[in-house]
DNA sequence: TTCCAGGGTAAGC
DNA sequence: GCTTACCATGGA
């Protein structure tokens, strides 16, 4: 197979804490290579320990990579976002920990319909999910030499064409109704998701949490490693625990008056912070 | 075996 | 407005 190599100076950026970090959920780690799909592409991407570069490979060949710089959003200056950061000990903690860890923009739908198939789930589980649908439904990319096929991930079109029984062999539970309805609305028109991103945030949020299966959570998570909205906070279990611990004292403290905090404390960058946050006490957990 | 997972929904207070 | 049962599935 023919790809384009291609390397890239690169500052602050943490390449394994990045997709560690459940935001994406198809990349997969060979020794120091990341394997993945960005839209219709195969894509390896490595960088040595303590290297300043990253090297990319990509098939089909290309001669201009914007298509990874806005993924990979070169372009974000880490310092400027950290430097808006709250200085509390929690955070400082974990930007301290994992710095070059950073947020992908990614395609809204594929962001959209991974973590429809996200609630209640484990991040190995939604890795393996996703991994049936691509299968089953997405579309061909290349064959590599170990004989597996890489397939881009399946259009609303391909999924709302599909039955939510066949959706069920993924083992995707109940979730295959509420994947197979927002497909659907996608595909026909009825909503636009590229549009949002020219929204005021409410709205945008609003118009996502009107999709069946799509509560604050989800929704938050498209805005913020989707659509651009930095200020998005998703609070998960693992984030409502860590607020709830060190920014309550342990205290019982309701969902709503999380995200009213959240938003209150951790200004513009919340996004970025929810994600250092949510990486550091999950990586904490593992430890023990 | 039991608990829990990057939740949402509807029914019941 | 807030709490609860339920929704499938499988990892730990």
């Amino acid at each position: 197979m023919r790809v384009s190599v291609r390397v890239f100076e690169l500052e602050d950026f943490d390449l394994d804490a990045t997709m560690r970090s459940g935001q994406a959920f198809r990349w997969r780690q060979d020794g120091i290579q990341w394997t993945g799909v960005v839209g219709s592409r195969w894509v390896r991407l490595s960088r040595e320990a303590g290297a300043t570069v990253l090297r990319a490979e990509s098939f089909p060949q290309c001669e201009d990579w914007g298509w990874l710089r806005h993924y990979l959003q070169f372009d974000c200056s880490l310092r400027d976002v950290i430097d808006r950061f709250p200085k509390d000990p929690v955070l400082l903690q974990a930007v301290n920990r994992w710095r070059g860890l950073r947020l992908l923009r990614q395609d809204p739908w594929e962001c959209l319909a991974t973590f429809i198939l996200s609630s209640t789930k484990q991040i190995v589980q939604i890795q393996q999910i996703v991994a049936a649908l691509c299968d089953r439904f997405g579309t061909p990319i290349l064959t590599d030499p170990n004989g597996i096929v890489f397939r881009a991930f399946p259009t609303p079109t391909q999924v709302a064409e599909a039955s939510e029984a066949s959706l069920r062999e993924c083992k995707m539970g109940f979730r295959a109704a509420h994947l197979l309805a927002c497909a659907r609305r996608v595909s026909n028109g009825s909503l636009d998701l590229e549009s949002l991103r020219r929204r005021p945030l409410e709205e945008a949020r609003a118009a996502l949490m009107d999709l069946p299966g799509v509560g604050p959570k989800i929704a938050d998570c498209v805005l913020l490693f989707a659509l651009g909205f930095q200020e998005a906070f998703p609070i998960d279990v693992w984030v409502a625990r860590v607020l709830k611990d060190h920014y309550f004292a342990g205290h019982p403290v309701t969902l709503p008056a999380l995200r009213i905090f959240a938003r209150e404390h951790f200004g513009p960058q919340a996004g970025y912070a929810q994600q250092y946050l949510f990486h550091h006490i999950r990586m904490l957990s593992k430890r023990s």
